[in-house]
DNA sequence: ACCTGAACACCGTTCAAGT
DNA sequence: ACCTGAACACCGTTCAAGT
């Protein structure tokens, strides 16, 4: 029989990967991916940037950690009991919205491959794809498709907060946009031009769940 | 009248920004994103690390210039006279191929959005969808799905290619993932360990063209 | 076992000085 | 106008020394 080992007592403020990872994740929300630093994490942790070192390997573990905090919370609501369809889109969103909280998460994303959250997500569509009665052999590419449509507009979304000040105003961005399209030579640039007007009224998540559909329709459509 | 001025003349090895970033493309290439540094290409182009920026503001300006040069060229062929479908199937294999060969390039996008090239690609995304038909409401998102779609696959090539030592064989790599499929339990991953056997003869780049195809039903089905 | 913090080996970037 | 290279301000990471 083994004896009951008991851990030694810890001061209630003692490091651990949990705090580490969650002071991480609060500094990435602040002030993104330049703002997350050794020693600035440390100083926030009231300890040395070594006491790091002991709990997580490297930045690129710390990183990809805190990527899978976000995401694993995002999808962590259980499918509800909707059509296969509907299943989709609430774990579409839930990672769309993640991503929205949490840009420097979409940029990881395409760095850093978080391999464990990475197939749950994809097991989580897979399992819908099956519902909608998809015949094996196609499961693979039409579950693959959609994940790849998502971490697609999850990266642009992580690229698109990057290129403003934090905080700055969607609407005015797409307004400047639509501006500049408009303005594009019509000859060259036809069908940018032509739907410069539409982008002023543009919702992301509207579009990204009508991507979505887009690919669900075409799922049905071939099996 | 403006008397034509005439530049001084230059030796033949004289810095340029098209110098300069055709050699960040090529160190890219040979050693990664952690083999670009300002010190190192400056030793390549045998002057000091000022030099540089001379040329160009910063960092981040050279690989927006580097992952443009490289998708610059992968989309410059001329849409073939087949049909919309073959246009679309080509230019996002042209995407496809050079994130390929440049996996470096497919981390850009998340990170920095090089506007007049992703425009550009945009453009003749939308082209091809207004000649299939589709209705002038409609081709915005129907552009936008097949252009998040192919940023995602690339995006997770480049993960994918960063995740291994460079010139590991594909091949290796997906059946290691099989076997761990393989062996994962049916009860929380049922998916997953039925597709695991697909993907031991699994095709990167047949597989991003089904998912073309399955956005391009889609887009049929619903418009 | 876990923490400390100085030290090492690097970076991107600046800038006075040159041509 | 363009180049040089030392110097600045930082960074991730290591490690001997502590508790």
């Amino acid at each position: 029989m083994a004896t009951r080992t008991r851990r030694p007592e810890r001061r209630a403020d003692a490091l651990s990967r949990e705090r580490i990872v969650e002071a991480a994740v609060e500094m990435l929300d602040a002030a993104g991916e330049s703002g997350l630093t050794f020693r600035a994490l440390a100083a926030r942790l009231r300890t040395g940037p070594g006491a790091i070192y002991w709990h997580v390997a490297n930045k690129d573990e710390l990183l990809v950690a805190a990527t899978d905090a976000v995401l694993t919370r995002a999808i962590a609501a259980e499918p509800s009991d909707g059509t296969p369809e509907d299943a989709v889109r609430a774990l579409a969103l839930g990672v769309f919205d993640a991503i929205d909280a949490h840009p420097w998460a979409g940029t990881q994303l395409a760095r850093l491959p978080s391999q464990p959250t990475m197939l749950r997500i994809f097991e989580r569509i897979g399992q819908q794809v099956r519902a909608l009665g998809v015949p094996a052999a196609a499961r693979f590419a039409s579950a693959s498709a959609l994940l790849n449509y998502i971490l697609g507009v999850a990266g642009q979304n992580a690229a698109n907060a990057r290129s403003v000040e934090p905080g700055t105003d969607r609407g005015e961005v797409l307004a400047a946009v639509a501006d500049l399209w408009a303005d594009l030579d019509p000859a060259e640039y036809p069908f940018a031009h032509e739907v410069a007007t539409q982008l002023r009224d543009h919702d992301d998540r509207e579009q990204f769940l009508a991507g979505i559909d887009l690919i669900l329709a075409g799922i049905e459509a071939l099996w």
